[in-house]
DNA sequence: GCGCCAATAGTACTTAGGAACGAGGCCGGA
DNA sequence: TCCGGCCTCGTTCCTAAGTACTATTGGCGC
């Protein structure tokens, strides 16, 4: 009996992924739980224990960029993530896979396409729309690239403290926060320095900061 | 001879700013000129000295949120900069007047309103869109007022400082940067602690990434 | 068993950040 | 002319940040 969640604001999404979780046999017997907001999501992953599969959507209340993602993959490292999105700019994707999203899925992608892409995920494939040419090389999202490479090379509990890092806060907080010892946070705040290639916590926050948002700004505008 | 600058990285939509230009007669004489970079802008403004008014295009490259709106604030105070944007969310609207533009134009609006917008701003006034209901008491957009309100307390210099926190740069390199002492960069840094309420650089940095691409974030998606 | 690595934590040290004073120059408004 | 705000700069002091080591633990693969 494997365990999926889907998270999504949006009702009519989640009924609508259901359905197609329904139909999709990889996973054998599947029990479906739906969440509309990250925090929760998070709750009932910490109550239950991880789930065979996460199926989140990348706007929800509160969480606009991949911080979801990110939270996701530094506590609950071998859960696979598909990312649902109402956006399919190239770069997105690129990005979100190279945060080690196990997929990415359009909202406009057709039913048997979506049944498709999560039989192949629940295969440990990693799904992407096949319309978009290979992001990876799309010249404007080659510096974001690298940005996702470097941030992928993190552990999850150095992603923790980074997280943290992003609101500001202390060293002294951080470790309140992960209940670890000041020195430690520095151990690893250091070592996020290094793999960022950056020289203070400020600019590591602003290339976070970046990731987080720079997609939407893109596009935004029409 | 009034001098204005047309900053819009789309030739379509200065053309079409320079004919509602040639159509005000607020002005009187006038002489336009077009930049399509805000780099081109700042080193136009830098050599010639400052213009009577800037039309401002919200989205231009390499500038994603208010940075634009900032730094001109920040260098020209006395030049009123009017945004012209293909975006009208309100709350946009008011953070851009709340952070001192002199108008917000929406790109979607007829000539002769243009016109008209142009000429209120002419004769001092501040133009904003009217059919968007009092701007300043969206619900969604109280936290950002208030941010802006913020913001807007800063001196020039100030938010020049900030502008150069927000790079992750050192004390030591922004007051190279402005060929000031470290200790008045220090002094700024407190004074805009003080004002932003916060007590870390870092947070600060938070707090103005915030501002310049929030508001994109929200709209972005569908 | 052995080696690798993440995570933990400690000590010692240097530097950056920030607060809390005081103080002088400049400029525009009352 | 005086006052106040902005900008400048200095001193002193304390804390936060960051580096450079060392070391222990536990998991994971060979």
């Amino acid at each position: 009996m494997k365990k999926i969640v889907i998270a999504d604001d949006h009702p009519m999404i989640r009924g609508a992924l259901a359905l197609s979780l329904a139909a999709t046999t990889a996973f054998g017997k599947i029990e479906v739980l739906e969440t509309s907001t990250l925090a929760e999501l998070l709750a009932y992953l910490n109550d239950s224990g991880e789930a065979d599969l996460v199926l989140l959507d990348l706007r929800m209340p509160g969480v606009n960029g991949f911080e979801g993602l990110l939270t996701l993959r530094a506590r609950f490292p071998s859960t696979p993530v598909v990312i649902i999105s109402a956006l399919e700019d190239p770069q997105l994707v690129a990005e979100a896979l190279a945060l080690g999203a196990a997929g990415f899925i359009p909202k406009s992608t057709p039913r048997h396409e979506i049944v498709r892409a999560l039989n192949l995920v629940a295969a440990g494939e990693v799904y992407a729309p096949p319309h978009l040419d290979c992001p990876l090389t799309s010249e404007a999202g080659r510096v974001d690239a690298e940005l996702a490479q470097r941030l992928t090379s993190l552990t999850p509990q150095q992603r923790r403290v980074l997280q943290l890092l992003g609101t500001g806060k202390l060293n002294k907080e951080i470790a309140y926060d992960l209940a670890i010892a000041e020195t430690t946070v520095k151990a690893h705040v250091s070592s996020i320095l290094h793999k960022l290639n950056v020289y203070s916590r400020t600019q590591a926050v602003v290339m976070a900061g970046r990731l987080h948002l720079s997609s939407f700004a893109d596009i935004a505008e029409v």
